[in-house]
DNA sequence: TGTACATCAGTGAACGCGCGTTCACTGATGTAC
DNA sequence: TGTACATCAGTGAACGCGCGTTCACTGATGTAC
């Protein structure tokens, strides 16, 4: 009756994050497309043949990443949305959170960013679906808040798409930056936000 | 004292562009970190070895791929950029400007929006100074229209940022999109440059 | 125009290597009584 | 609590295969006279 895992399942578990952990690390200078199940394993140190045990291929195992990957990715969109709005102020806010988020996931962002256009149909396809699901969520976010009264559900699922992908391509822009120009983009993006937030202010006139 | 080509050299650029025009059929299932020069060599139905007569190494071909992907770009963009502007017909002219350089430049848009981000840094660098170039271009041209008086150069670099990533982004949608999609894609690219352009009216006030 | 030599794009054999996958296995953990 | 059997995560040897790279080569094209 108790939840608590068996000692088999909890080592089970040890070792398939492993898999993952060092995947991720080694697609930092690699796409998915071109990792190895070897590679993987070595990075880990277990048997090569230790891979089957968790996952059918390196497109299985990315298929994973992506649900990882995107559950860190949530808060960060949900802040950066309940943050946003009209003001200078609660920009900034967005935008840094958006920085700190890069910070304390370098990984999970890079593979987002790289895997979503990527080589491997089946973990673009699972990126598009949780990236819909997020856009959705924050469209019923925006419907919540004033200034979207009159506004239609298209126009608003529209805001979000935009909002959403704005927030990505901020976050591979930090990725990309050396420290010197990490304040470069932290403006550009402010200016862009501001010009949606604008535009948003407008949509009825 | 004569331009022509000696037939040696005529040759060796049909091969060079062979290995070319394969190795972009073969990247819109794959990566270009997976992709192997021996793929690329058989595709065209020549030895592995010549390979090395034309690029050192599949990372090079792609540079060269960049070159030839973002030339075929820039006609699209100049045009999407001077057909853009507040009124709905200059939007929608706009939109059908890209996906119709979608329908006929398929392989070299998804190439771009694979290796922007893509797992090998030379092409990555290579396609993001390309990038900026274009954003520099269109900035100039803004700065040329009407509504742009008054506009920092700051601004306008940032709105011609702003116009580039999102054409890039939609002629994305357009690729991945199924044929029933099309429409849905063109409308909603349709209404983000529109909140855009409403932003772009607006930023002054 | 004809001849003798130089260039060089493309060849084909050979190499060592790491790949994904199969298979029968081991031995610690789990379960039934 | 103790015993006998079942499960199954991880092993290690073996396989055939395609990879990138080297090398000496061939023979058509180019050049000098």
């Amino acid at each position: 009756m108790s939840h608590t895992l068996g000692a088999r399942q909890v080592q089970k578990q040890k070792t398939r994050q492993a898999l993952l952990d060092a995947a991720l690390g080694l697609l930092e200078e690699q796409s998915l497309s071109s990792l190895g199940l070897r590679e993987v394993t070595r990075a880990v140190g277990v048997a090569p043949t230790a891979f089957y045990r968790h996952f059918h291929s390196t497109a299985d195992l990315g298929v994973a990443l992506v649900e990882e990957a995107l559950g860190s990715l949530h808060p960060m969109i949900a802040g950066t949305v309940s943050a946003s709005g009209d003001s200078g102020e609660r920009i900034d806010r967005a935008v840094s959170l958006i920085a700190r988020h890069v910070r304390e996931h370098p990984a999970h962002i890079r593979f987002i960013a790289r895997e979503r256009n990527g080589g491997v149909q089946k973990v673009r396809a699972a990126i598009a679906e949780q990236m819909a699901r997020f856009t959705a969520e924050v469209r019923t976010e925006l419907a919540g808040q004033p200034e979207s009264v009159g506004w239609s559900d298209d126009d608003l699922l529209m805001l979000a798409g935009l909002y959403v992908d704005q927030m990505l391509m901020t976050a591979g822009a930090f990725l990309e930056a050396t420290p010197g120009e990490v304040d470069q983009v932290a403006r550009e993006a402010t200016r862009r936000m501001r010009l949606i937030s604008i535009g948003r202010r407008h949509w009825l006139d």
